[in-house]
Parts: structure tokens; sequence; C-alpha cells
DNA sequence: GCCGGACTATGACAGATGTCATACTAGCGG
DNA sequence: CCGCTAGTATGACATCTGTCATAGTCCGGC
């Protein structure tokens, strides 16, 4: 039936995703998606022709978009918005997100870049291309707030860098308070 | 000989952080480790008998240590050492060695994080120890600067995650100016 | 009723992984 | 010369990987 069809191919690419961010790419086998997805194995083969990198690209996608809907959220959530309130939110989201799941999982796009830069670049774009449709909302959010193109355009990818950093060491740490500490710091630059 | 006795076992150690940079710790194989190092095969069971966990742990401490080195080294060679001209000396050599190498190898450290957190304590331990290796020099150079150790600390932990992110994103982009863009963005709250 | 397409099931494949057991070589001290 | 130890060599082990071939099931349309 279609409607467990959609089931089955979304809960593959969501459960790739996950363990993208637990594992990396290469720590992330096709058998346990499957299983963790509650898929069954002829389904990968069916809907993703293209195999593991389809799929990882597919992840990748929809992990960005998820993450651009985030930002849009806590953008419209905001009464008197500033940059540093919007960075703010975004960290915040995401130390609750390692509190919940005791640091076990990350950003699924940085583990891509991290384990595929040198070595596939099918999935280095896709991961390329996922990183820009999480900045482009804090881009646009950023212009809405008074800041000039070019000047946010700087200013997203600098939340990112400095996210990215932090919940990597963050996790190294088992402690999430260089994620607070980035967003304090920042606040001054971003709201400049 | 205890000439390539040492020769063999740090060669060993050596590679085996390249090889992290390259693809993470799922996607370092022993076997191309040794054959790159140019060491024998043996020499993994001799020298490491606590396995791959040994020698990525041996890595990351060997890479920690190189860190710190490093930024000691850029403290000596400034006239009048400033936070954001000592980040921006430590940005400048990660940027060019991406341009060297062709955005093909990160940072070890990283990439045993993002690979490990959830998978292996032991791994994720080294790769935390290492990042205070590497931090610790950076903090001590802004207490000679003039910072309060409790800011010290802040500023030296705010530098290594910006730096990580920008690795990230710059790998992901193939493209260094997000390395430059944190150093120059940063540089006035580092020198605040 | 039955044909055709979408979906699933299962097993096999070659290759790579980390680890271990075993045997070998060299060199040094007795 | 013998024995000991550090280091090397090599092959085998079980396990896991992604991929593919094959056959099966289900269901709507003719």
């Amino acid at each position: 039936m279609s409607s467990s069809r959609r089931g089955h191919r979304e809960r593959l690419v969501y459960e790739t995703a996950q363990q993208l961010r637990r594992a990396g790419v290469t720590g992330t086998g096709l058998r346990r998606v499957v299983s963790d997805a509650g898929a069954p194995r002829g389904s990968l083969q069916h809907y993703f022709p293209g195999g593991k990198d389809q799929l990882v690209g597919e992840a990748l996608q929809w992990s960005g978009t998820w993450a651009a809907a985030r930002v849009m959220h806590h953008v419209d959530r905001m009464r008197r918005p500033t940059p540093s309130r919007l960075f703010a939110a975004i960290v915040d989201e995401w130390a609750a997100d390692l509190d919940a799941r005791d640091f076990s999982r990350g950003c699924p796009v940085a583990a891509s870049v991290i384990d595929c830069a040198d070595t596939n670049d099918t999935v280095r774009r896709a991961a390329d291309a996922a990183l820009e449709t999480w900045r482009r909302p804090i881009t646009e959010a950023l212009v809405e707030m008074g800041r000039p193109r070019r000047r946010a355009e700087r200013l997203s990818t600098l939340m990112l860098c400095a996210l990215e950093g932090a919940l990597v060491v963050a996790r190294a740490r088992r402690d999430t308070t260089p994620l607070g500490l980035v967003a304090r710091e920042l606040a001054p630059v971003l709201d400049a």
C-alpha cells in the first residue's frame, strides 16, 4: 500500500540521518539502518537503487531542510528578534538534544564532511548543499533584522562554524558548556 | 636495531594520525596504515598489543602535543602578541594546510569525536585529552597577555570551537574563507 | 481469472575489517 | 655455540561490509 511505501522510504532516510549523527558515514551499516527503521531490507534496493551514496545523500538533504525549518520556527517565535537571540535559540536546542541523548548524536553534516571530504565527492557535495540549505534562512532572518546582505552572509557562516565546533568540543568533554560559551561570546559580534 | 624500532613505531603513530584526518576512525584501516607507513605488519601486534584503540589513542595524543607545540611556536614568534594575532596564526596555518593538501585532511581529534563519541569511550577520552593538551598552551599564552585565567580559559575554548567548526565548513565548501572569516570576526572579542 | 507492476524476502557474493596463532630471523650476552 | 629476546613475516579466523540476483508476495486493472 502507498502509506507503508512512503512510510518505509522516509523511515529509512530518517534513520540513516540518525546513524550518521552517531557513527559517521563509514560507521553506518545499511543492515542496521534497515533494522532500526523497522523496514524490510528489500526496500533499500527498491527505493535507493543508487546505493548507500543515494541514501546518505537524501539523509543529508533531509537534515538540511529540517534544520532550516527549525531556524524559521525560532525566528517566528521571537517577539523582538536579534541575531544573538536567534543564535542562542539554535544553540540551546542543540544543547538540549545533547543532554537528552547523552551526547550520542552530533551533526550529520559535519560527520559526513569529516568522513568523506577526501573519499567521496558525491557525499561531500550533498553535505555542502545541506549546509547551504541550513544557512539560507539564517541569512534571510539577519537581513530581515536590518543587516546588509553581505554582512548577513558572513554572520550566518560564523554562526554555523561556531556551532559545529562547539558541538565537537562539547561531545568530546561530555559537557554542554562550550555551546553556551560560543553563544554568549559571539553575541556582541552578532548584534554589532 | 633500535633506530628502526623507534622509527617503525612512531611512523605507525604518525601515519595513523594522518589517516584519522582523512577518513575518521572507522575509515582508517590498519592494513593501509601499515603499508603507508612502510612498516611491517607484525609491528602492529608487537608495539600495540592493545589493538586499534591503543594505536588511535596514541595518534591522538601525538596530535595533541604536536598542536600544542605549534601554538607555542607561534607565541614565540610574535613580537607584540595579542589574542587575535595568536588565533590568526593558528588559523592561517590550518588554511595553508587545507590548500596544500586540497582539503583532504582535517582535524584528527574532531574526526575521532564524531566517529566514536557514542561507540568507543576509550577513544573519546583520548580525543578529549588531546583537546586539552592543545588548549593549555593557548590558555597560558592568553594569561601571559594579561587576561585573567578564568577569561583565558573561555577564550581558548572559543578559539578551538571556532576553528574546528570552520574546518568542517571549509572542507564542505572546498574553500578556506570560513577560516579567515572566524579569525577576523572573533578578533574584537578576543582582544577586548 | 489473470496479467503486470510495485514491493518484499532471502541468499549469495567478493572484499575488507581487526585480531590472533604460529613461525621465522637477527643480534646480543652468556 | 646456545639461548634468549625483540622484531618480523604470514596465513587464517570470524565477522561485517555494500551489492546484486533471484524469487516471492500482494493488489489493482483489464
